[in-house]
DNA sequence: AAAAATTTTGCAACAAAGTTGCAAAGGTTT
DNA sequence: AAACCTTTGCAACTTTGTTGCAAAATTTTT
């Protein structure tokens, strides 16, 4: 069953291509954020490298996806909810990072709260990262 | 006038050494946050890359500075509060990222609020970002 | 203050991550 | 199904980050 991402992908009017529909589909399989290696695994000898970075990209300009802050160095994108639209600022996540088992989830539940900021400074989009360990590892 | 970088470096036990000296200086002179990219170029041909990796990592071992996560792939690293100490999970820091320069900023005054989350899920670090316009750059 | 011991640096070589141009293949439209 | 537009994959390249090792610098010892 795909017609998920099929739908998805038309809404955003976006051609209905092969590599699209698998890399949208593993989004929606998968209950955290992924980053580059981890789609790149998954697709295995699928899919060219490059072909994975557009389509990243593609799905970030399109808003079907966001990228999360990390202090490590992988960029991790998850799937927007539906009133994230491309070019605003999205709604804001706070999501959680395990430091076992790498997993990072969007706290959907959790809301951001306002932060009153310097004169002069404007607020686009605020993220809260919270590191920590996870349901699954801890001991 | 290099004289603090010298006390911070021994206060920290590590070797005084020119790279750590002009490194650290460079961070006690900037305002905000930087990336490796911003040390290498500021110390031009100075230093090799390698050298300057060691040494922000040193310093983050040490305690002296802290990486700030971001969206974008970029580390910024910037200097710790005094009372923030190597191994530990420091106090947490509110940032700001400026979408038009690029200039990250450590809102030291504003505290990051407690985070309620799921069962079975410890935070250890919590990291919060807000982007947008800082107050050299609105229009 | 010089010698010995330890650390740090720079080089070289490599590995990983990300980008760009372009022809071929695939989707869309008429 | 033909014409048109978009996406893909390849190749080549740039940027970013890592590792081992000998030379140089720093610290400690004498």
């Amino acid at each position: 069953m795909q017609e998920a991402a099929i739908i998805t992908l038309k809404k955003h009017e976006l051609s209905v291509t092969d590599t699209r529909k698998k890399i949208l589909q593993f989004f929606l399989e998968s209950a955290g954020a992924l980053t580059h290696a981890d789609i790149e695994q998954q697709m295995g000898e699928a899919f060219d490298r490059v072909t994975i970075y557009r389509t990243l990209q593609t799905f970030v300009e399109k808003g079907i996806i966001h990228t999360i802050p990390s202090a490590d160095n992988a960029i991790r994108y998850a799937l927007c909810k539906d009133n994230c639209a491309a070019g605003h600022h999205h709604d804001d996540h706070v999501h959680f990072l395990c430091n076992d088992c790498g997993t990072t989830y969007c706290l959907d539940h959790v809301s951001v709260p306002k932060i009153k900021l310097p004169k002069g400074f404007t607020a686009n989009q605020t993220d809260l990262v919270v590191s920590g360990v996870c349901h699954k590892c801890e001991a």
